[in-house]
DNA sequence: TAACCGTGGAA
DNA sequence: TTTCCAAGGTT
């Protein structure tokens, strides 16, 4: 039998700038799609401004863009300012959250209004890291807010966007589970160097991934930039890696959050524990989840065992 | 890093 | 019916 005497050397480093299809080649077709083929949503008008951009955006986490709209509009006619949400009790934007899930974004919006009229005036801030100083603003939201409200130069990294990516320029079906340092470098590597043309590209490359590149069914009948997609190109090679997170919900504390929530959100005074525990029979799960809730500041437990949404 | 955090529609 | 997944953030 023969040993091996070498490690096998390795494979050479991709030469990012080299691999790339030419830029131009790449964002032409695709922001020329976007000028014929955008949705005409309510956070993309002028009249949006930066604090619709940024409602939008922490709607849109992990939301699907036909619940938001509803629920947006009715939040701007109410709180047109940041100073208008920061006056109401965080309460009050949990219960205006309605359904649209992962109501603790709603508690973080409110926290965001608040750090806007304490720390800049009533004003979104436009910097980047001002931005990613607000909570329940992460890498993507600052950057998306930075990029769609104010135009400037960021790579807006969202799912859409990572899956054009790994397919167009990568050339496999779904991008990796959380988002890479390679997935970062190769994003800015492709951000076009003017600043207001980098922005059309980040809108418009997110809109090729939510109407076109999708993560299933895709239409690349339909695709500006089928002709060069390297996963296309490639025969679509289905996807490799790791199974790709399955969700449970059925039986878990969030399901009991969400459904201790929804009673409190209908209710217009103080609700007793013996209605919260109708919704759940299990007592050591409920009362868990009753405990998140509060600890979350979602719910303000009062005396006399009754409960509701905060007033703070 | 991985688990946790809601909800509903489409396949 | 079940599974997948939707403009993520926080710990």
């Amino acid at each position: 039998m023969t040993v091996p005497t070498k490690p096998t050397p390795r494979t050479p480093e991709p030469r990012a700038a080299e691999a790339l299809p030419s830029l131009p080649a790449l964002h032409e077709p695709v922001i020329s799609w976007f000028e014929d083929h955008a949705r005409d949503l309510p956070w993309r008008r002028p009249e949006a401004g930066p604090w619709g951009v940024m409602v939008s955006e922490f709607m849109l986490q992990q939301t699907p863009v036909s619940r938001v709209l509803p629920v947006y509009e009715q939040w701007l006619a109410r709180w047109p300012r940041p100073a208008d949400l920061a006056k109401e009790p965080s309460g009050e934007a949990v219960r205006a959250w309605g359904r649209l899930g992962y109501p603790r974004r709603a508690l973080r919006l409110h926290g965001a209004a608040t750090a806007i009229t304490e720390r800049h005036g009533g004003d979104v801030p436009a910097e980047h890291a001002q931005l990613l100083a607000l909570p329940g603003i992460g890498e993507y939201t600052a950057a998306a807010v930075a990029s769609f409200a104010y135009g400037q130069r960021h790579a807006v990294l969202d799912t859409n966007v990572r899956r054009v990516i790994a397919r167009a320029v990568a050339g496999t079906q779904y991008p990796p589970n959380a988002t890479t340092a390679a997935e970062r470098k190769l994003a800015r590597a492709l951000l076009p160097d003017e600043e207001s043309t980098a922005a059309r590209w980040a809108a418009a490359s997110m809109e090729l991934g939510a109407l076109l590149c999708t993560a299933r069914g895709e239409r690349c009948d339909r695709c500006p930039i089928a002709s060069l997609c390297a996963w296309r190109l490639a025969g679509k090679p289905e996807h490799q890696g790791p199974p790709r997170r399955a969700q449970t919900y059925a039986g878990t504390d969030r399901q009991v959050r969400g459904k201790l929530l929804a009673v409190l959100r209908e209710a217009t005074a103080p609700v007793p524990q013996t209605v919260l525990n109708r919704v759940w029979d299990e007592p050591v799960q409920r009362a868990r989840a009753l405990d998140g809730l509060v600890s979350d500041g979602l719910v303000e437990p009062l005396a006399g065992g009754l409960y509701r949404l905060p007033h703070s």
